[in-house]
DNA sequence: CGCTGGTTGCGCACGCTGTTCGCATGAAGG
DNA sequence: CCTTCATGCGAACAGCGTGCGCAACCAGCG
């Protein structure tokens, strides 16, 4: 608490002033978006407002917008913040697959780290042009090129929507389960029967018994390999269109 | 207006006291559901409020409540009445790849006609089990066991990623198009040279002149050509996998 | 040293949101 | 006619993003 900013008196008096402190670092456009993008990461992506983000920045809600022309700027500039922790293997790497592989497993992992990136980049469209994020584009662009495909541009929006896909549905999923408070495998447990019941009704809906155990038993490992299987079927497809 | 809301008199007269009229069909849980769709489909998701749509009802906000009990569920309505739209062939189709792609194409012309469509549905996770939807699950779930793959519900998630993916980027595109005012083709012309020199100095992200020529020529046909390659790659790679 | 101009923080206020509560109304059943 | 019940809704509450104008500070200059 190094500024107590108490209310205290309702009449303006020049007495009773609190003296600007210069102690902390202010505020500053980084320390808001780094600050953002933890309240995002810990209570989702509606529990952000900027009257929280200034108090607990110490100030108050109007001084962001200093620094911040509106709050879509400041989601924005979480976006592309977010991005830089995306990380693609350089182009001249001798395996393409095991690249692209890389690439996409990152992909989800940053975007199960803060489950409101897709969220954010699914509403916005193609207006994001942050630096960090052209530079991610640039070496998947970089990537597919190298690697020999003639409309590098087809191959990426293709691996990239499932991606995309997929690492939305886990985000969704994940925050669902956040918001119970129970662990992944709990929440699974306890939402079995509703969904054997539900689903008793619909023959072609039924759940295999070995699913069921593993997802009760290590669900995390589930999820990978589910990922891992999509990715797959993709890049097979598109090795086919490689020229030999 | 066949009710006259006006506030007129804040004093409570038993004179000036209006009429409850019984004429149309008043409020139902169909109707309300309805017009809130058309609200969505016209204005975009954030332009959707309680209080709008029970103007729209000729009704007060609060009267809502009345048949939904809070807005989210009735997004949730919302979504699971416009999954009725889709379409899925029955699961003795002679062709699985013609009907997994006449799926495919109909989710996403769904998708594209209520562009809010995925944005709820990735906010919510598997949270909906509105009857509609589950027919859908159902319908597709037979569909991928009639074609012989042995887990069908990792060849299901696989395409339906790469479906929900793609469909979601273009929905925000052509939301973005649709607040511009302009056409999709003059909005691309427009963006045009910005687009070329933010791409100048990243030497991968260079755009076809062929693609810059159909882009503004036929934007329509350039964004079906590229769904349906990525879906035939994401086919070509299930393909793969059945058993011969 | 004093003055001045620009930057930064912020209290106030506006219009909007989802939702609760309690009351008033009309229809239905006895 | 009286009672019960479902329905509509006005008022109110807490919260939101944000524009405005003032107060405080810092840098530079005379």
């Amino acid at each position: 608490m190094t500024r107590s900013t108490k209310k205290a008196a309702p009449i303006p008096s020049v007495w009773a002033r609190e003296q600007r402190r210069s102690d902390q670092p202010a505020l500053s456009r980084e320390a808001i978006v780094r600050e953002a993008i933890a309240m995002l990461d810990a209570d989702g992506i509606e529990a952000l407002s900027m009257r929280k983000l200034g108090a607990r920045l110490n100030a108050g809600a109007t001084s962001l917008y200093r620094h911040v022309a509106t709050k879509d700027e400041l989601m924005e500039l979480a976006v592309d913040e977010v991005a830089a922790e995306i990380h693609v293997p350089p182009a001249d790497s001798p395996d393409w697959r095991a690249a692209v592989t890389e690439a996409a497993g990152s992909f989800r992992t940053t975007a199960l780290r803060h489950p409101w990136l897709t969220l954010v980049l699914g509403q916005a469209g193609l207006a994001y042009l942050g630096p960090n994020y052209m530079s991610f584009s640039e070496r998947l662009a970089a990537l597919f090129t190298a690697a020999g495909f003639p409309e590098p541009s087809r191959a990426i929006e293709t691996v990239f929507s499932y991606v995309m896909g997929m690492s939305n549905a886990e985000a969704a999923w994940l925050t669902t389960v956040a918001r119970s408070g129970e662990t992944e495998a709990d929440f699974i447990a306890r939402l079995m029967p509703a969904a054997q019941r539900a689903a008793a009704d619909h023959t072609h809906l039924a759940i295999p018994h070995a699913e069921v155990e593993e997802a009760t038993t290590d669900p995390v490992a589930l999820r990978d390999m589910k990922f891992a299987y999509g990715l797959e079927v993709v890049l097979d497809g598109l090795a086919l269109r490689l020229p030999k």
